[in-house]
DNA sequence: CTGAAAGCGCTTACAG
DNA sequence: CTGAAAGCGCTTACAG
C-alpha cells in the first residue's frame, strides 16, 4: 500500500495540498489558519500514518534532515565507536544518518562530499587526515548548511573546527615518566604518527630525558590491530636483538602497547621495574593485563557532543562565526607506568 | 555555483532532455539512438562534472542507490566492525549507506524501516534480536527490492537470512573441555544470552560434565565492556566468596573473560591448571593476555560478504527464493583454554 | 530517431 | 483565510 500523501490528507480534510502543507510545516498560524482546521489537519495526517516525503521535500529545497559523515573507518584513530556515537546523537534530533567510509583519499572524499551534496544533506562531518589537503575541501564544505572538521592538528580553516587533540595525553605521559625517574623513552607507532611521536619526544627531551633516533620505533601496516601487533614483535625483534635500551616504551595503541609487554616479558625483562609500558585508547581490557597497562584516554563521546553541538547550533542559526573546540586526550596512569607520583591525579 | 543537470547537458548539446536521459541510463541503443549523439551526451556529461540528482531519481520511482543498515550499535554482538565492513562493500558498488540505531527496540525499528522505504532506499539489512517480533517486520520489510535478516538463530522468515551461528563455537568449547577432561564448567554472560548458556551447557552436560544451576552466572548491564567487568567482578566475588566450584569458565566476550581472568589470579587460582578460561569474540588482545585467551571467532567478514551477496544478486534478479546463509563461529584455542588435544585443529 | 507532456510529492510565492 | 500554479530534476510512455 502507498504510504499517505499530503494530497490524500487535502482529499480526506477538504482541503487543497498546499493548505495541508502549510500546516505541517508549522506556518498556519503565522498565515492565520483557522486552528480548527489545522487541527483537523494534524489529525487526519496522524490517522493516516502520514510521514513526509524527504525525497520530494530535498527536491523542493528543503531539509532533508539528513547528516553526512566521513570518517576513515579502518583508520588508526579507532573509529569504531564514533559512527554510533554520532548516528545516536543525530537520530535522536530526527535526522538519518549517511555513512561514508573515505579511507583517507582524497579523490574518494571528493567525490562522497559531492554526493552529499546532491543528496541535499544539511550538514557534514568530515574527519581530517594528514592526506587530505584541507585547503581544496574548505570550498567544498561551505556548500553545506553545517559542516565540522575533525582533525588530531590544529588546522586554520573557516568552517567549525574540532581539534581531537591526541598530544596532550602523550605529553602527559611524559611528564609522568620524568617524574618517575625515566630517563630513555621510546616510541612505537605506525608511520604517519609523526605529530604524536615529535611531541612525545620533545616533550621528553625537555624534561631532560635522553632521547636518540633510536627513540622513534615506525612500523609499517594499516588500522588492522592483528597486523600492527605482529609487526610491532617483529620490528623489536629485528632491531634490539640483544639488548632493549630503553626504560620506557609507549605505544600508539593499546594493542600494540600489549604485544609489547609480552616481548619484554619474553626477554626476561620486568614491567614497570625494568620497562615501563603505556598504550593508548584506553581500552577495556587494559585493566586486565598483567601488569594492568596504563593508557590514554580518547574521550570520544566529548567528541561527538561537540559536533553534535556546533552542527546543531549552526543549522539553527547559519550566522555564527566559524569555530573550534578542543578535546584533549588524558593520560591514565595504571601498573605499567610505573610509581605513581603524589602530585598526580587522573 | 549550481551542479550540472539533465537540462543544462541537453542546452548545450542541443537535444531534448529527456533524450539526454535515455542516453544517460543506457537506453540509447535499445531506443536506436545514433552513437555520435550518444558519445557527444556523455562527453558532455562528463565535461560538466554532471552527476544525476539521486533524489529526484528516487521521487521518479527510480533507485535512489541506497541501502538501509539498522543494528544495535551498542549490542552484544559487538557491531562496530560491521558498519564498516558493509559500507566499505555498498559504496565500491555504487550505493550509499544509511546507518540506523535500532536499539534493539521494536517501535524504533518500525519507524525506521518506514523512513527507510520513504527515503526510497533499495536494500535493507537488519539485525535481529530476541525483542524484536519477526512476522511482524516481515511484512514490512517485502515492501523493498532487497532486505537480509541478519540473526543468531534459525528464524524462518520469507526474506533472505543470515544465520550468524554464534553456538557452533560454544559447542566446539564444549568439545575441547570434554576432550580435555574438564567436569565442572560454568558460564558467565549478561542476560539474554539464553541460546549461548543453553546449547553451551546442554552439550557440556551431552559429554558427561557435571552440570548444575550455578553453572550459569548471570551479570546484568547492556553492551558497555567496562561495566560489564566490573559487574563480572563484582557477581563472582559476591556468589563465591570462598571456593570457585568450577574447572572451566566460559564467557560471552573476551573483556568479560580477561576480568575473569584476574579475578581467578587474585584468589590464587591457576589458569589453566586449575580453572580454564575462554572468551569470545577473539579480540586481537586475547594473545597478549597470561595465559593467552583462548575465544570464539565471530567470523565477521563473513556475515558481510552474505549480506553482500544476498543483497545485490537479489537486486539484480527479484525473482530469486528466500534464501538462508549460515555462517558459524568458530573455537579458537589458546592456553588459557589448557591442555590442547591432538585431534583439535584451528 | 527525437521531442512535448505528464508525473513523482512537496514547497512557496501569488492571486483572490 | 484558501486555492491554483509553477517549480525542484528526473523518468517514461506517447506521439510524431
Amino acid at each position: 500500500m502507498k504510504p499517505a500523501s499530503i494530497r490524500s490528507i487535502a482529499r480526506e480534510a477538504g482541503l487543497s495540498h498546499s493548505t495541508v502543507s502549510l500546516v505541517l510545516n508549522n506556518r498556519g498560524d503565522e498565515l492565520g489558519l483557522r486552528s480548527e482546521t489545522q487541527r483537523q489537519v494534524r489529525e487526519i495526517a496522524k490517522r493516516l500514518n502520514y510521514v513526509r516525503n524527504p525525497l520530494a521535500r530535498g527536491l523542493a529545497g528543503k531539509s532533508t534532515m539528513t547528516i553526512g559523515l566521513l570518517w576513515d573507518l579502518a583508520g588508526p584513530h579507532l573509529s569504531e565507536g564514533m559512527a554510533r556515537n554520532i548516528t545516536l546523537r543525530t537520530q535522536n534530533r530526527g535526522y538519518t544518518t549517511y555513512l561514508f567510509d573515505c579511507m583517507s583519499d582524497p579523490e574518494v572524499t571528493r567525490r562522497q562530499l559531492m554526493e552529499c551534496r546532491m543528496r541535499g544533506v544539511d550538514a557534514v562531518v568530515l574527519r581530517h587526515s594528514p592526506a587530505l589537503v584541507m585547503d581544496e575541501f574548505s570550498r567544498q564544505l561551505k556548500e553545506f548548511k553545517a559542516a565540522v572538521v575533525v582533525s588530531a592538528e590544529s588546522l586554520s580553516l573557516p568552517v567549525d573546527l574540532i581539534q581531537h587533540d591526541m598530544v596532550a595525553g602523550y605529553v602527559q605521559a611524559a611528564d609522568h615518566l620524568a617524574n618517575a625517574g625515566r630517563k630513555r623513552p621510546a616510541i612505537l607507532s605506525p608511520h604517519g604518527n609523526i605529530s604524536k611521536v615529535e611531541a612525545f619526544l620533545g616533550h621528553c627531551r625537555q624534561r631532560g630525558m635522553s632521547v636518540s633516533d633510536q627513540s622513534a620505533i615506525n612500523i609499517s601496516g594499516g588500522g588492522d590491530p592483528w597486523k600492527l601487533m605482529d609487526q610491532a614483535i617483529a620490528m623489536l625483534t629485528n632491531q634490539f636483538p640483544d639488548k632493549f635500551p630503553f626504560d620506557s616504551l609507549i605505544c600508539t595503541n593499546d594493542e600494540i602497547a600489549s604485544a609489547a609487554l609480552v616481548w619484554l616479558r619474553d626477554k626476561g625483562l620486568l614491567t614497570p621495574e625494568n620497562v615501563t609500558v603505556i598504550g593508548c585508547n584506553d581500552a577495556p581490557f587494559c585493566v586486565a593485563m598483567s601488569p594492568p597497562l596504563a593508557s590514554i584516554e580518547r574521550h570520544d563521546e566529548k567528541v561527538a557532543d561537540a559536533i553534535e553541538e556546533l552542527i546543531f547550533s549552526r543549522l539553527d542559526d547559519s550566522g555564527l562565526p566559524a569555530r573550534r573546540r578542543i578535546v584533549p586526550s588524558q593520560f591514565i596512569w595504571r601498573e605499567s607506568a610505573g610509581r605513581r607520583c603524589d602530585h598526580q591525579e587522573n
